[in-house]
DNA sequence: CGCTAGATTGACTGGTCAGTCAGCCGAACC
DNA sequence: GGTTCGGCTGACTGACCAGTCAATCTAGCG
């Protein structure tokens, strides 16, 4: 079944984790399913990790990297804002269609989880809101968005956006059918940018 | 320094709770630490809930009410459609500057814990993002927002904004000032809206 | 006072796992 | 064939804590 060179366990160990941490939830899960379900035993867990934790840790910081490089790219090149966030939004959206269960551990386990791992991780998530941040103030000082919106708390609305909707489509609360996410996107995209774009519209309508 | 009519531990003890999950979250929070918190024997509070998670059930529910009560109330009122969102985020950010403790449990523990309570309590979640969404394809109907938005797509995009903001206040990752607060539920409404309000602009911008 | 019922107490039990460890197996090398 | 060493095994331990329960206290009542 296996070639002699490297069977390469630990990789499966991380790849069963995936699966059971996102069937069962991480804290429900026990190291024993996820040993089980890669085939192994149960002591071989401890041989790759130091720890149960180590394992989902290792699983958001490797893919999360992935993210904010993606993001630093997408800042830096020329495109315009609007573009930017697109590209940023498509990323995160295109992760989830390629990779379901990772980014639903990601998400529900870290990401969501504000008081045990998203505290742990904060300045790697962190690290991602800064970069929207970045690129909406970037189009402030260019004048291409409007500059009387903290660039923070519209990346705030911006991920809180885009997590929401993952978070409908792995508890399928809403549909996630192909053309779904294409939708999805410019949803964000437009509602988002709409509100950031400069605006020679009227400015009194709020009581 | 009380009278000899009703001590009402019980309602010590849920605040107790508030205020112990709030500190420590649920999950690492012991009944004991409850307990010591309302300055009451650890035994009592089973004469008063069947378990830990009952407790929080009630926190959540008993608020959860209120603001499923308030959406209604002004999905119902004739306001335009924009009034009608601010109205829900209103709710929303004041309840969260009046009661952060509770808020925090609300949403950290539940709201935000999709795995765990939030999947108890997904019916009622999903009424008051019905709700919202209602509002949205009223708004539809009356030609006062464009239709070829999936209205349960924008309740989504609105709520996960919101919470995303008050995730920000509850740990200290954005500024939360009182101008803060009206700031950012000028922001979430006018970014929503806009992006929701017929476009007599150009279509074609995407690649 | 004697009795009942509800409130209150806190020591104790039972179940659950994360993590340990003593040792086995097989390949490579002498 | 012996020795070494990493990968690998799984039974076991120790800590933790939700929930139980038998006992005590207090108030009201006849």
């Amino acid at each position: 079944m296996s070639q002699p060179p490297a069977p390469d366990k630990r990789r499966a160990i991380l790849d069963a984790a995936i699966t059971v941490f996102a069937r069962q939830g991480f804290h429900s899960a026990r190291v024993s399913d996820v040993a089980a379900e890669a085939g192994v035993a149960y002591g071989l867990v401890y041989h790759y990790f130091d720890s149960k934790d180590q394992m989902l840790n290792e699983l958001f910081s490797e893919r999360w990297a992935l993210l904010v490089e993606a993001s630093q790219e997408v800042r830096s090149s020329d495109a315009p804002p609007r573009d930017k966030l697109a590209g940023v939004a498509n990323f995160i959206i295109e992760s989830y269609r390629h990779e379901p269960e990772l980014m639903k551990v990601i998400i529900v386990e870290v990401t969501r989880a504000a008081n045990s791992f998203g505290r742990t991780h904060l300045p790697e998530i962190r690290q991602a809101y800064d970069l929207v941040a970045e690129i909406v103030s970037d189009a402030q000082k260019a004048g291409e968005f409007r500059d009387d919106v903290d660039p923070n708390f519209a990346a705030m609305v911006f991920y809180g956006a885009i997590e929401q909707l993952l978070t409908g489509w792995i508890f399928e609360s809403i549909p996630g059918a192909d053309d779904d996410y294409e939708r999805a996107k410019r949803l964000v995209i437009e509602t988002i940018c709409d509100g950031l774009e400069p605006r020679p519209v009227s400015d009194a309508v709020a009581g």
